[in-house]
DNA sequence: ACATGATTCACCCAACTGGTTGACTGAACT
DNA sequence: AGTTCAGTCAACCAGTTGGGTGAATCATGT
């Protein structure tokens, strides 16, 4: 059985994007900055790196399309806040990985005694 | 105070690299399958992608630097097998940022009640 | 009306990624 | 000696990514 395609397509993408948003080091160092002042301006988050505020800008509508980031537009200003939940997407990938490893060491140790037990 | 290079960087690139190996679709089906088969040879992996072999030993290699798993070499055949440990790296991560998350938010608490008491 | 402030949009560019094919190494079986 | 099998290396290509600049938007304050 090939193994491409597998997991339900919906799932599998929102595991993508949110691994991916992870994966860049100036993002995490976003979401640690918004977790400990809780929300901010966008320019308030870009005057903490040394970079420009356009490419802060670009970071959040990454971690937006991921979910980590909710946007909440008070008149002219951007308050974006971290947001856990989907990181739980993530753990429940883990969890299941870890199961089926498991699964295959329990079935193999039984396969074990069941032929010591012959 | 600036957010770039706040963290060790050390510990930083392996979080980096765990986690852009697992941000692979390709490369968590491949993880998926060796955890519920045990260790296979890059070709018998290569069998289940409609994809090149070539293609399948870059993705291990990727997934071998990041320490996802290892590479046992007996004889001509290369055994690939599944290693959780670097995950755990990503989860410690999480964890922290609830954590820190969680702080701010108590604090926000104390401060209101206290503003309450006054 | 006009300037200012907060953000995004539209490009541009260099670097990286995921995939391909073809050539190569090294061991094993005729 | 020649062939086959397992796997990697090297070069290449198209698409994406992370960064930058400058203009555009849009609401407020003067």
């Amino acid at each position: 059985m090939l193994f491409t395609h597998m997991v339900e397509p919906q799932k599998s993408n929102r595991l993508n994007t949110v691994l991916k948003a992870a994966s860049d080091p100036t993002r995490r160092a976003i979401l640690t900055l918004l977790a400990q002042q809780g929300p901010l301006r966008v320019t308030d988050i870009a005057r903490r790196f040394e970079m420009s505020l356009n490419s802060i800008s670009k970071h959040i509508k990454v971690l937006e399309g991921s979910g980590l980031v909710t946007r909440r537009t008070e008149w002219r200003e951007h308050l974006i806040e971290v947001n856990m939940a989907p990181l739980s997407e993530i753990d429940q990938w883990f969890a299941e990985l870890r199961s089926i490893w498991a699964l295959r060491l329990d079935a193999l140790d039984a396969a074990l005694k069941e032929d010591h037990n012959d």
